[in-house]
DNA sequence: TAATACTCTAGAGTAATACTCTAGTCGCAG
DNA sequence: CTGCGACTAGAGTATTACTCTAGAGTATTA
């Protein structure tokens, strides 16, 4: 059995992906989780707040399906292709949340939440750093911030995620996903790496 | 003098700058450019419509400095260093529209301006060929679409932007410029390929 | 069993706001 | 002057996010 509160995140995630957020209204989404108005102002104080909810939900599925992929320990390019494969296959997989996450969320309504994501976001990147400080060190990667590193791994790809995700491009992201990694192995890879023994891709 | 046009259009900006497009009404548009309703509606049809116009507009500006960067020919490292620096000036420096373009328009109501939005990346996409085709034909630049071109610039640049620009980050993202094209420059120019004579395919 | 407290459900009611409608004003060509 | 198109004006309407009061279900305690 599913609790209003479920129903209503799930109902609010389809209707949000059917018309926007704009062109969601409750009514829809009550309608469509057959909860009464008293429910929904009860259990969310509002349309916001079911929103900013749902984001954090998203955000932590998201970020599971990225940490999944260095939680075991990996060799430079065989790290680097698994991340981005795996931001990729948990775009196109989960259409709809990504959707929500890359394009229906705004940062106006998800202040509230913006500590969550904060500490979200720092857990993500304290994964990733566990993974890729021997690297470093080792000199198999670049020394770079977390934060740059994180750009020239999803920066790119998310180029094709949000064109995929808007309808603007029809093509499947993934089959960008090998070019992709090799243009973020020049980009990260120490090029010494390369020709040592050791790692196979 | 100003139109009322270009009063609504400038005062939409700001609005929506302020409030988001959900927080932005009419009322306020309508104020702060001392117009009538009746004249609003008259101008744009709705606020969508206002809301599509000026993205159209921004674009335009945005989509300009860019070609600007490589308008002149000019070396692959070159180019590459004045295409990611035009970004991150343009964003820093016309921070409202960059904030309306990339946090506050979104693809749905996108949709009816979609097709205007295509010729104008088209164009842009047209602009940046022009400067890279020959640069890949001689060997400097690897060969590849445009389109993973384009999202190894911008794609990681953008990563930092949208955090300065939604409040998450306040450190100028132009401080990042170096080590954005470093890397930009070791995945997308051919390491010292220049003087090999030339097989072409 | 009965009283109590608390969580959740219910739906009518309210205020805000995007948008419509009718009636103009202004400038101008004939 | 007269008619005409472009634009202005603001009162009116329909929708919708949100509030309010009442009550049902359930567990706890006497």
């Amino acid at each position: 059995m599913t609790t209003a509160r479920e129903d209503l995140l799930a109902a609010g995630l389809a209707v949000f992906d059917r018309d926007g957020f704009e062109g969601a209204t409750i009514a829809a989404i009550r309608t469509r989780a057959r909860a009464s108005n008293g429910s929904f102002f009860h259990l969310f104080g509002s349309k916001k707040e079911l929103a900013g909810t749902l984001f954090l939900e998203i955000l932590a599925r998201y970020h599971a399906a990225v940490i999944a992929a260095v939680s075991e320990p990996c060799g430079a390019r065989e790290g680097v292709a698994r991340l981005i494969r795996a931001h990729l296959d948990w775009v196109v997989t989960s259409r709809r949340e990504a959707r929500y996450l890359f394009e229906i969320s705004r940062s106006e309504w998800t202040e509230k939440v913006r500590g969550a994501q904060r500490a979200q976001n720092s857990r993500l990147a304290e994964a990733v750093q566990r993974w890729r400080a021997p690297l470093v060190e080792r000199g198999e990667l670049l020394p770079m911030t977390p934060a740059v590193f994180f750009s020239q791994i999803i920066g790119p790809a998310q180029i094709f995620c949000r064109a995929w995700l808007s309808g603007r491009d029809r093509a499947d992201p993934r089959e960008q996903a090998d070019i992709l990694i090799a243009c973020a192995i020049r980009a990260v890879v120490a090029p010494e790496a390369v020709h040592k023994p050791g790692e196979t891709v």
